[in-house]
DNA sequence: ACCCTGACTTATT
DNA sequence: CAATAAGCCAGGG
């Protein structure tokens, strides 16, 4: 196992720590601020690695259309929607946030 | 080494 | 607006 890669993740846990609470970032944003700009999906499989007891607030990670990127069934989805609507991020009747006013560095 | 899959993105039809 | 295709990175069989 390589430094090099041990990095990626250790940069992508950086910037996801680094959004500011009540703002989303997407994957494509993170993995652009980590320095991986096509590594959308890198950041995708790095969060599902994280530990369930883990400090990082991954729930500020959503895709590219603010829909979180996971089955509306599965409890992280709702996890997710909730630790955002607590920091004061809106969802709209489909299931989607307002990029134009909650995405990071607009 | 090869092929498939995945918490993705963007452009095109 | 919805469905499709191609592009990209890394992991697992």
């Amino acid at each position: 196992m390589s430094v090099d890669e041990l990095n990626n993740q250790e940069k992508i846990w950086q910037v996801v720590a680094s959004i500011p609470a009540g703002c989303v970032a997407s994957y494509g944003q993170v993995a652009a601020m980590a320095g991986l700009a096509r590594a959308a999906r890198l950041v995708g499989r790095t969060l599902k690695n994280l530990p369930k007891d883990t400090n990082l607030p991954w729930y500020r990670v959503v895709n590219g259309q603010g829909e979180i990127s996971l089955p509306k069934a599965s409890p992280v989805y709702y996890i997710q929607k909730q630790q955002l609507e607590a920091e004061g991020v809106a969802f709209n009747p489909n299931g989607k946030i307002n990029l134009k006013k909650f995405g990071w560095q607009p």
